[in-house]
DNA sequence: CTTGACTCTCCCGCTGCGGGAGACCGTAGA
DNA sequence: TCTACGGTCTCCCGCAGCGGGAGAGTCAAG
């Protein structure tokens, strides 16, 4: 018989864990002295232990490990469990490599470009909505703003003369690349509560949802181009795949204080 | 200015978890109403969250995120930090590469034989200590028990003789490998509290200590020989390497009751 | 008999929130 | 104007697997 200091040395398990052990039911001490409460083991009790060990170290629960030692597992079912853990630690593997490439982009990013205004990606899901929209075709880069901001206005005279009620916040949606100078193809969407008529130039569909990287802008409007060659570096550097039109979602937009515009830039993207 | 339940839709970041930043003090409300306590966020805080996500994805803990928000990090501490998280993450990867090429290692154990006796292994690093042992040479297998117990014999008679002690547990050293058969080269080993005269055939030195892989049998001592084998292809598949002779480490040893007895085996190994 | 090394049982802390209780608050419909 | 109902507030507990420490009792050697 053993007391638990001498059962932790030959067994290289600290002291605080054979008693942890102990009160889950893991590793019941051989012998309890029932005046002085110390705890004896045996050391027939030390294949226990070991598998204990090696069932931890193969990614298995506390909980679990109690299921396996104490209700004999057969054969099969642990197999079965096996399996199932290999494939936790798969989606493990790959989650620290993602985070590795994530980190190795962000240091080469560093190096490239000594001036950090470094967008943060994040990557959401966005449910779909009922939106109106009218699409317009823009011959010139600087004829952007007005171009727009009319497509905008046909969009929300549209909605209030249908007695419709427009919702925050409006956003573009790009069919061109970023990358366009020149008969760009966008649109002006403005989510809608609830069904309305179409019109020649104004369409009412469900714009739909999926998963984005997004990256926000709050600032001056002019500088959040940006964004779009940040975002495309991200979803290159992590290996996705734009998956349809950008979109430019003007979460605040005061055309009389533009330092306080917030834009949010979001591509929906796929793995791959 | 938005209630906590749009700044959550908006960032899809969930309240509670902004309410868990806000106490941190990583995303502040921008005003908090002093008499109801609700929190009004300003949509010029979402580049802060995403940035706070993005740090998040790449490992970094809330605390450190903190400092790096808080405490305007410089360009070239973020790019110590980052090859600090890199090293980290590598560490992790290795981990988990390492649990999956043991549950693979275990699956395949099972498939390959069905019996399983499997013995659990542990890596355990163990102290050198003070030995006194007896080195000898075993022509046939048969002829383990009585020369190896002729050896201990010697070995504990020539401590006595010095006023020595003993400790415990004793041990067998194998010099040859575990499937030989014939002129086996073996060592009677017990632990000494201190120094020791030598003789011709007991010497005295510091068993050296190091990583070993170990597994642990319990019941009839002639079973246990499965050890050996449980343990090299432990070793192999966990692409160890064996550098140095393997242990027998006689834990509790009664010839009287011989199904109560427990043996140690372990095989000093290195990485590679 | 005394010391010093062990051992016992609490209890708190870690990380990053999620769940729930009980109490306000705000707005839209009858 | 009253009343739902949904949003928000502040606690407090729980999680997994222990580590650290307090305060009290135990054991073995000198």
């Amino acid at each position: 018989m053993l007391k638990i200091g001498d059962f932790a040395r030959l067994s290289q398990v600290p002291v605080k864990t054979l008693r942890y052990y102990d009160d889950l039911g893991l590793i019941t001490a051989a012998h309890v002295d029932s005046f002085t409460g110390y705890r004896y083991y045996s050391v027939e009790q030390l294949p226990r232990l070991y598998r204990l060990l090696a069932l931890k170290d193969l990614g298995f629960s506390l909980e679990q490990i109690a299921r396996i030692l104490n209700e004999g597992i057969t054969h099969e079912q642990l197999r079965g469990m096996l399996m199932f853990k290999r494939a936790e630690a798969e989606v493990r593997l790959k989650e620290e490599q993602d985070r590795m490439a994530r980190i190795e982009a962000r240091l080469r990013n560093i190096e490239l470009e000594d001036n950090v205004p470094d967008y943060d990606v994040a990557l959401k899901t966005i449910q779909p909505i009922l939106v109106a929209a009218c699409r317009i075709r823009i011959p010139a880069n600087d004829m952007v703003p007005a171009l727009l901001g009319r497509a905008f206005t046909e969009t929300y005279d549209h909605i209030r003369a249908h007695g419709g009620k427009e919702l925050e916040p409006c956003m573009a949606l790009w069919h061109t690349t970023a990358d366009t100078y020149t008969d760009e193809d966008a649109e002006a969407v403005v989510p809608i509560s609830r069904g309305l008529p179409e019109s020649d130039r104004v369409k009412v569909y469900e714009l739909a949802g999926g998963t984005f990287a997004s990256a926000v802008h709050h600032g001056d409007f002019a500088e959040f181009t940006q964004l779009h060659p940040a975002l495309l570096r991200w979803i290159e550097a992590n290996s996705y795949r734009i998956a349809g039109p950008s979109r430019e979602v003007y979460v605040q937009h005061d055309t009389r204080e533009p330092q306080n515009s917030v834009t949010e830039v979001q591509y929906p993207v796929e793995k791959g």
